[in-house]
DNA sequence: CATGTACCGTACCGTACGGTACAGCGTCAA
DNA sequence: TTGACGCTGTACCGTACGGTACGGTACATG
C-alpha cells in the first residue's frame, strides 16, 4: 500500500542519535542548519556522516524518515460504533492533528521541506506528506467508512469527506505557524477546536436518523464562540 | 486600519522593474535566489540594490511588500443582499482566494517567507500574512456581518465564521502546494470547490429562515462528488 | 564646458558551506 | 602482538554567497 518512502529505515542506535541531533538542531536552530553543526551537536564526524547518508540532502530525507517512523500510532480500531462514539473518535482525531502540526519538530520538518520544495526535485515533501496527511488519511478514512456503514454519516466520496474534515479542523492554523504567527494553541484551545469541528463535520455529513446534527447549526454557533 | 508594515512604498518605476525581476526570479528559480542574480536579471549593479534597500532582508520584504501593494482590489461593497446574491458573494471570493494561494508567485513569497520565518525574526512571514489572509479578511468580514444583519447568517464572531469558511475553501491546498505537491487546480476545479466551500458554509452557518439551507446536506454531498 | 549625480558592470574581500582527505584512537578478532 | 575496522576530530579544497569598492558612462544643471 503505502509507500512513498521505500522503508527499511533501519537505523543503528548510533544513527539514530545522530538523526535526534538533527531533530533538535532543526528545531532550536531553525535555519542555521548545517552538516557541520550536524557533526558537532552530535560529536560525530562529517566523514561518518556522508558514508552513512551519502550527502546533505541524504541526511535531510533519512532524518524525515525517521521522525516518521516514529510518529505512527494505534490503529483505532472502528469496529461497531454509536453516534456518540463517532463524535468522540471524531473529536480524538482532531485533537491528535492539531497536537501534531502545531509541534515545533513538525514545523520545523515542514519549514525544511518547503524549503526544498522551492528549489529543484526532491522527494522531501512527498515524505513530510506521507508522514502527515496520508498517515492520517489512512487511520480517518475507515472510521468515516464506518461511521457511514452504521447509518450515521452520509457523503458520496470518502476523500472529499476527509479533506472537508481536515479543512474543518486545521483552518488556516498551519501555515500561520509556518509563517511565524503565534495563534495561542495550548491544550484548552485545542481541545475547543476540536469540539466545534467534529460538530460541525457532523453537522455538515451526519444523517438525520442518526439524530447526530440535531443541534448542528445552534452548537456550532454556540462553540464558535471559544 | 491595516496596517501591519509601514507602508509608503513609494518604489520608482525602475525600482518596480527590479522588484518584478525578482518576483520572476523567485517563482522560476525558486530557492536559488542570491542578491548576484537579482542584480544580473534586472541589468542592475549590487551596489545600487544595496543602496536601494539596505541589504538582502530588506529586498525581500520590498518585494513582498511590492506584491502585496498590487494585490490590492476593489471594496466588494456590500450594501442590501438578498441570500442569493450572498451565496454568489461567498463563491466569488472563495474563487479569488484560492486562486491566490494557488498562484506561483503566492507560492514563492510563502515559501521564502516560511524559510525565514524558521531562523531568527525577522517580519516578513508577518508582511505575508498581512497581506493574503488579513487583506482577505478585511474584504470578507464585512461581507459575513452584512450578511447577519439582512438576517440571512447567523454566528455570535465573525473572526471565527471567517476562519470556517478559510478552512472549508482551503482545506489543505495550501500547505500541499507548498510541500510540491500537485492537487490540479484548473478554473473548473476551483470553481467547483468555491461552490461546495459556499454551500457548506451556508448550511452551518445559513439560518432556516433565509431558505439558504434548505438543500444544505444534500447539496454539499452531491457537491462534494466534485 | 565643468561639475555633480545616479547608475552599471565588475572586481574584490571575508566567510560559510558541501564535500573530501587524513591522522589518530579504541575495539576486537586472530 | 598485530592488524583490520569503524569512528572522531581537524585540516583542507572549491565554490557561492553577502556586502563593498572602484572605474566608466549617461545625463542633468549651472
Amino acid at each position: 500500500m503505502s509507500s512513498v518512502h521505500s522503508n527499511d529505515d533501519a537505523f543503528s542506535p548510533r544513527q539514530r542519535e545522530v538523526l535526534d541531533a538533527v531533530l533538535r538542531l532543526m528545531v532550536e536552530e531553525g535555519d542555521r542548519f548545517s552538516v557541520a553543526r550536524v557533526a558537532r551537536a552530535a560529536s560525530c564526524s562529517k566523514e561518518t556522516l556522508y558514508k552513512w547518508f551519502g550527502d546533505r540532502d541524504g541526511l535531510l530525507g533519512a532524518t524525515v524518515r525517521w521522525q516518521a517512523s516514529r510518529v505512527r500510532v494505534g490503529d483505532y480500531d472502528s469496529g461497531r460504533l454509536n453516534a456518540s462514539q463517532l463524535r468522540e473518535k471524531l473529536e480524538e482525531f482532531a485533537v491528535n492533528w492539531l497536537s501534531v502540526i502545531a509541534s515545533p519538530t513538525s514545523l520545523a520538518l515542514n519549514r525544511v521541506a518547503i524549503g526544498q520544495a522551492g528549489s529543484g526535485n526532491s522527494r522531501l515533501g512527498d515524505i513530510v506528506l506521507a508522514n502527515g496527511r496520508l498517515a492520517v488519511a489512512a487511520r480517518l478514512k475507515p472510521l468515516l467508512d464506518a461511521g457511514r456503514a452504521a447509518g450515521h454519516l452520509s457523503f458520496d466520496h470518502t476523500e472529499e469527506a476527509f479533506r472537508t474534515f481536515l479543512g474543518l479542523v486545521g483552518r488556516d492554523v498551519q501555515i500561520r505557524l509556518l509563517l511565524g504567527d503565534e495563534p495561542s494553541l495550548d491544550k484548552k484551545t485545542i481541545a475547543a477546536d476540536a469540539k466545534r469541528a467534529a460538530q460541525q463535520f457532523l453537522a455538515l455529513f451526519g444523517t438525520e436518523k442518526s439524530g447526530i446534527t440535531e443541534t448542528g447549526k445552534a452548537a456550532a454557533s454556540r462553540l464558535s464562540a471559544n
